[in-house]
RNA sequence: GGACAGGUGGCCGAGUGGUUAAAGGCAGCAGACUGUAAAUCUGCCCGCGCAAGCGUACGCUGGUUCGAAUCCAGCCCUGUCCA
């Protein structure tokens, strides 16, 4: 499989992107004769993506790397609707000023990741709300219904899995699919879009996409899937203790965005590297076949690459020298979050749950009484003790290993 | 519109008048062990309170009762079947 011809593809393919494709040979082929327009789609319930899109759109990138031309499909009209792929439940639906808000916010990211312009290989983002506003619905019956059956639009596993659940799935939803279709036919006719990719579970909707465009317009267009991505220990990717992990720093900060690549899965390693940094391939063998605790450099380099291109340098930098201050040094870092306790002092509960390690006083209470609190490395065992420090000074607060925090006066 | 089943804590799911802040599981947090990993073991896991205790909570509203997640009535929502 991995004589390909067109960069784009032996660069997807070594570096494990790719886990379907329509027609490999076919998109190779014409990848390795033209630029080729492709886009994935994203979507706008919130200001930020988090880090299960970021193979997404790191495959755009890379799509970039390779001479091509990117293109981000903002979902600000299907998002109005609500994808019922992976979901047991409907969607709130947002209204238009929230849905541009979060498309402005996410876009912040994008601008890192990729070069936008007008240049025949610049990215571009695009919004199907421009489109699919304008489409009527007698319009969409005729042009774009007519090409779907019930009959196959039942067997798609996101439909199935509401009906086998015994769950409701409301009409709108159901017609998720045929938008989103509709789409790949618009961008393949005004773009000259070639080539859809998305994570495997769009599957269907990609496939639905080129099927349209070929009954349509006759014309053949791609699709390429990820594998869907998830940790060692099997959880779907992205999620942690506070939620999240979302890419926009107002989400969720720089050490924290560190952090979590940090503590990747020793096993997660090498995959990621190749995923989500563009060090050399020989680079990502070398440091994946680090054992034991010296798989720990291969995770720092990780995190590092990773916040420096989402992030930028600079916040990798400081996150990176943040965290061997306060892991390996027992010192401070700058980027540690930080809470000004005022001259009267706090209570240790009230200091806890006001820098956001717990969610209550009673839940600092419990972990005071568990032994996982400390200040300035001591244990606090007495749950009404009260912090004060003197001007001009400071103390770290940890909850537990990796839970740190400064506290001034 | 009709018949039946159902709506419980982040999720799944027990509970059919008091001992129920509500079994069990998952997820999560912490401790031990480690390498800021994994696995394992232990503890915690609605809020306020040092505590006794108080306040909220089992779709919504009202009622019966000394006492309701549990019984009654109306309403809302979901599913299955029928029209």
């Amino acid at each position: 499989m991995t004589e390909f011809r067109s960069d784009l593809m032996r660069l997807l393919s070594e570096r494990g992107y790719i886990h379907q494709a329509t027609d490999a040979k076919g998109l190779d082929a014409l990848a390795a004769k033209q630029v080729v327009p492709g886009y994935i789609g994203f979507d706008a319930t919130a200001p930020s993506l988090h880090i299960g899109s970021l193979v997404q759109i790191m495959m755009l990138r890379r799509l970039q790397q390779a001479g091509h031309k990117p293109i981000v499909l903002m979902g600000g009209g299907t998002t109005r609707i609500g994808d019922p792929t992976g979901r047991d439940e409907s969607r709130k639906m947002l209204d238009d000023d929230t849905i541009d808000a979060n498309i402005a916010s996410i876009r912040t990211v994008f601008e890192k990741l990729l070069t936008f312009g007008d240049g025949p290989t610049d990215a571009i983002m695009v919004n199907n709300h421009d489109w699919l506003k304008q489409l009527g619905y007698i319009e969409m019956l005729q042009k774009v219904g007519t090409h779907f059956t019930i009959n196959r639009m039942l067997t798609f596993d996101s439909v199935k899995l509401r009906l086998e659940r015994e769950q409701p799935m409301t009409f709108l939803e159901f017609n998720y699919m045929i938008l989103q279709g509709y789409d790949y036919r618009h961008l393949a006719q005004t773009m000259g879009a070639r080539l859809q990719m998305g994570g495997s579970d769009q599957w269907g909707n990609i496939v639905n996409g080129i099927e349209l465009t070929r009954r349509m317009d006759g014309m053949e267009v791609f699709g390429l899937t990820t594998p869907l991505l998830t940790t060692a220990d099997g959880a779907k990717m992205g999620k942690t203790a506070a939620g999240a992990v979302w890419l926009n720093e107002a989400q969720l900060p720089n050490y924290d965005f560190w952090q979590y690549w940090r503590n990747v899965d020793d096993r997660d390693v090498g995959r990621f590297l190749r995923l989500f940094t563009d060090l050399p391939l020989e680079e990502i063998a070398r440091l994946e076949r680090l054992e034991g605790s010296a798989i720990n450099d291969a995770k720092v380099i990780l995190a590092n690459e990773v916040t420096g291109l989402v992030r930028g340098i600079a916040a990798a930098k400081t996150a990176a020298e943040t965290a061997a201050a306060t892991f390996a040094g027992g010192g401070l870092g700058d980027d540690l979050p930080t809470l000004s306790l005022g001259t009267e002092g706090m209570g240790i509960a009230a200091i806890c749950s006001a820098v956001g390690f717990t969610q209550s006083n009673g839940e600092a209470k419990r972990k005071i009484a568990e032994g996982a609190v400390k200040i300035d490395d001591a244990v606090i065992d007495d749950p009404s003790f009260v912090l004060t420090i003197p001007p001009g000074e400071s103390r770290k607060l940890s909850l537990g290993k990796k839970k740190h925090a400064i506290l001034t006066v």
